[in-house]
RNA sequence: GCCGGGGUGGCGAAACUGGCAGACGCACAGGACUUAAAAUCCUGGGUCCCGAAAGGGACGUGCGGGUUCGAUCCCCGCCCCCGGCACCA
């Protein structure tokens, strides 16, 4: 065999895959299915290593079930639409759809270099109007439902260049091409109602047993379900008003001092009119609602609040409370107003302090009342109630359950669940993403573009200017159209949807991606889906997951799905940095997988990549540890080298049928069945992808120390030396374990370093290819030893040992401890107090 | 503040159900091969102490306690790091 290059083979082995589809599937009800995913990628140009270590990961889950005999599915796609494109053409005038298929080619090149296993006949790009289509016709269906409607919402907006400006558009507060303070605009924009799941979604994060538990938490926290109750305050002389507020804390209501509105709420208005000052007033509300948005970004702000004039009636005491507008309620959480307990609530305690409003308390450890007159801060909220009329004297847990029954008794509240989920804004003001189907006409109102009629296809624009309306607003053509209701004239929406819409389903498609007809086959999906193993940047922990989550619920109830979670099993891999730092363009310290595949070959980067971590951690990245991986990969090489003309011309039998073994090649068949054990179990069950290349490492050391026993006149050493070895080994039952071994060894490297073990499977005389190659079957019995070291504790140390046969007894080996030689001298004049046998492993003694 | 995950050699890490801590690799040191180097192969190493050596002893998984014959692992109380959420009423 020559020298290891592994540059040839990565060329080879590339070329016959794809010459033999060797990884595309059907549906194929008679076996098992197995649905591997990793995210699919925002073409943005070149993927780095941190982009490759992820789907090397679903890579090595994905050969490794085709070699258990699943029908894998492991497809790939481009998250295409999206901001940074259309950004590039404003500045350079590269249409996006250049820009983003120029990537696309090249990104899909680096992943082809890589040898990852992917179906490619059922790659599907986003901006594609055959997939985008069913974006439009699953917002239609939404829309039918109520699931996708219209309402006033904020957006950022840039006074100079007269345009909408999305989030990552506004740095430091300003707009990212003029820097111009950037302004809040009120703008009417489509929603989906993701908060009609938003119980579900929530309890049903318990299901998700296969997912991290620091992701579930990170879901949770974002739907934050908080129980509580709405209560009505009445506003005083104004008997057809009324303030609702939401607490999680009834119970102290006897102690809300005063009502804080924030500056949305729709009562600051009416509250102006009445006020001495009614400019000064809407004035201040303003700054308020201005502050928020510019807190978002800058952190905390004081606590600032004015005094209305009016005043509401505590309900359950019956006074009258001061009305203030604050500015820290928050308009879009709750009813947007809140009773102030400050004696129990740190906010409000500050807020009261400040503007000298009474305090009270209403809850104290002991049940006796007390006086807030020395307090610093609020006091502990959980308690016996005090100074509560009826209430007094229970505590607070009852006095909650108790006061939200009677408040809806007497028809002025009712317990209720707030979450801080909120529905999904999907408008967006560009250009490069789904047209959203719908149309503007005078007479019939807001109407869906027909079925019939999808998609509606992005118009070619010729110039990005960034400024001014929406790209798509300046395309008369496509503006204007027949209601499809009426004939008359009318407008199409010009906004399109948030790209997180594209990838909230992306993985049904891959199920049946060219279809036509449905976004889906409902069959194929069934078949293939939910997504067995998932696999992605943590940074999709909360809004691409959600919203897939929310998206599988609306297929559900739509009839065409039956699950309702997509995503069985969730691995969250850790970044790639480099000096410390995430890698990126503008830091300089990007790892171009390119440049390693030239100097080492795809497997050594695979492998390495694989083993410097667990998959979930971060890791920095080194070029010596990839040396490392190479040097390993060499190792097996010269290994098979040694060995191949041996095995292939051995004329042997099955490993099985090896009987009368000496004792080291026993130990090598143990070694061999241990390693397929430790492999197969880090792999599939846990996915510690480390510990699996270094169970297998072990293995070939193991080889390496068994070569240099047992091949008579070979340098033990010096494997790499051409030595004929066929007539050299004596025991046929020798070629017999060494075969197996290496065998199973080329296997489980497969998944790992596939280019390298085609090569060597095919150098021992298989012609199937790894592809039709089978994963290594565990032998229970011949992984038993036949003795085993017992080690023999005496108060905590270890002080001796003993060789005994694997099936002793726990009183076997209690027996033969105590008659040990070494033993009897430690407890020689002592007393034994106690010996335990634990595991059939180890023997403990305790003396005194 | 609340929630989640961590803290183990010079470095990345391992340790399955509470049972020999540090597998495997990187870096390093010594040796073999070589005129030499590279490559390769072999060997070594937690720390401290005793010993010429073989070997032996003590300590050791962030800190302090506890449970246990036995704790990196379980419990209690702290410290620190990372991530998420947060004037959410």
């Amino acid at each position: 065999m020559p020298d290891y290059h592994p540059q040839q083979l990565d060329r080879k082995w590339q070329q016959r895959w794809t010459a033999a589809r060797a990884f595309e599937v059907a549906a194929d009800p008679s076996r098992p299915k197995y649905y591997c995913l990793e995210m699919f990628a925002y073409p943005s140009g070149h993927a780095h290593v941190g982009h490759v270590r992820n789907y090397i990961i679903g890579d090595v889950m994905a050969r490794m079930k085709r070699m258990r005999g699943y029908n894998v599915l492991h497809p790939f796609g481009w998250d295409a639409f999206g901001l940074p494109a259309e950004n590039a053409a404003i500045k350079s005038g590269i249409h996006p759809e250049a820009s983003t298929r120029g990537n696309i080619a090249h990104m899909k090149g680096q992943l082809q270099r890589l040898g990852i296993s992917y179906a490619w006949e059922r790659e599907l790009a986003t901006c594609d109007p055959e997939y985008y289509k069913w974006n439009q016709w699953l917002f239609i269906r939404m829309f039918e439902r109520g699931l996708a409607y219209r309402r006033r919402s904020s957006v950022n907006w840039c006074p100079s260049c007269q345009t909408v400006l999305a989030n990552e558009q506004v740095v430091d507060g300003g707009c990212w091409r003029c820097g111009t303070p950037v302004e809040t605009r009120e703008l009417e924009q489509w929603f989906f109602r993701i908060t009609a799941y938003a119980d579900e979604l929530l309890d049903s994060t318990t299901a998700l047993t296969a997912w991290p538990e620091k992701v579930l938490t990170m879901q949770r926290n974002w739907i934050g379900r908080s129980e509580g109750a709405r209560v009505k305050f009445a506003v005083e002389g104004d008997p057809a008003t009324s303030i609702e507020v939401f607490t999680t804390r009834i119970d102290t209501i006897f102690g809300s001092t005063f009502v804080l509105l924030g500056p949305e709420h729709p009562l600051v208005a009416k509250f102006a009119e009445r006020s001495v000052d009614p400019e000064g007033f809407r004035k201040q509300a303003q700054a308020f609602r201005l502050q928020d948005r510019a807190a978002r970004i800058s952190g905390d702000i004081e606590k600032q609040g004015f005094d209305t004039g009016v005043r509401a009636i505590n309900p359950f005491t019956g006074e009258p409370v001061p009305i203030w507008v604050a500015n820290f309620v928050l308009g879009e959480y709750g009813t947007g107003a809140v009773m102030a307990v400050p004696a129990h609530d740190q906010r409000d305690f500050e807020f009261a302090r400040k503007f000298g409003l009474p305090i009270r308390v209403v809850i104290t450890p002991d049940g006796k009342p007390a006086s807030a007159a020395a307090m610093t801060e609020a006091a502990d909220a959980y308690g016996i109630l005090v100074d509560s009329g009826q209430y007094s004297g229970l505590p607070s847990e009852a006095a909650q359950k108790q006061m939200a029954a009677d408040a809806a008794t007497r028809g002025i509240g009712e317990g209720t669940i707030q979450f801080r989920l909120k529905d999904w804004g999907i408008s967006r003001q560009r250009y490069w993403g789904t047209p959203i189907p719908m149309i503007y006409c005078d007479t019939d109102g807001i109407v869906p573009v027909p079925d019939d009629q999808l998609p509606v296809v992005l118009p070619a624009v010729k110039e990005f200017t960034g400024r001014g309306s929406s790209p798509l607003a300046q395309v008369p053509e496509f503006v204007n159209v027949k209601c499809p209701t009426c004939g008359r004239p009318a407008r199409r929406e010009t906004d399109t949807m948030d790209t997180f819409v594209d990838s909230s389903w992306y993985f049904y498609r891959f199920a049946d991606p060219r279809n036509g007809k449905q976004p889906f086959d409902p069959a194929a999906v069934k078949y293939w889906l939910p997504v067995d193993f998932y696999s992605g940047g943590v940074e999709h922990a909360i809004l691409h997951l959600i919203y897939s989550r929310f998206f599988a619920r609306v297929f559900r109830d739509l009839g065409y799905v039956e699950h309702s979670e997509p995503f069985t099993q969730l691995l969250t891999q850790g970044m790639v940095l480099k000096d410390g730092a995430v890698m990126s363009k503008s830091k300089g310290n990007v790892v171009d997988p390119d440049a390693m595949l030239q100097k080492y070959g795809a497997d050594a980067l695979r492998l390495y990549v694989m083993f410097v971590a667990p998959p979930e951690k971060e890791v920095e990245w080194t070029d010596a540890g990839l040396e490392g991986s190479f040097r390993f990969l060499a190792r097996v090489w010269r290994l098979v080298d040694h060995w191949d003309e041996t095995i292939a011309g051995g004329g042997i039998q099955d490993p099985g049928s090896c009987t009368s073994l000496n004792t080291a090649e026993k130990a090598l068949r143990r070694k061999t069945h241990d390693t397929i054990r430790r492999v197969t179990t880090d792999i599939e069950q846990h996915q510690h992808l480390n510990t699996a290349v270094s169970a297998m490492m072990e293995l070939v050391n193991e080889l390496y120390a068994f070569s240099e026993h047992t091949v008579t006149g070979v340098p033990s050493r010096r494997l790499d030396e051409d030595v004929e070895h066929a007539g050299q080994v004596e025991r046929s039952e020798t070629i017999c374990v060494v075969r197996e071994a290496v065998e199973a060894l080329i296997r489980m490297l497969a998944p790992f370093a596939p280019h390298t073990a085609e090569e060597l499977w095919e150098s021992l005389g298989h012609d199937d290819g790894l592809a039709a190659a089978t994963w290594p079957v565990f032998d229970p019995e011949v992984a038993r030893a036949d003795e085993i070291v017992v080690p023999v504790q005496i108060n905590g140390k270890v002080r001796s040992r003993l060789t005994v046969p694997a099936d002793a007894s726990e009183t076997d080996l209690e027996r033969r401890a105590l008659e040990d030689s070494v033993v009897a001298g430690y407890i020689e004049g002592k007393t034994i107090k106690k010996v335990v046998v634990a595991k059939g492993r180890l023997v403990s003694i305790v003396v005194g």
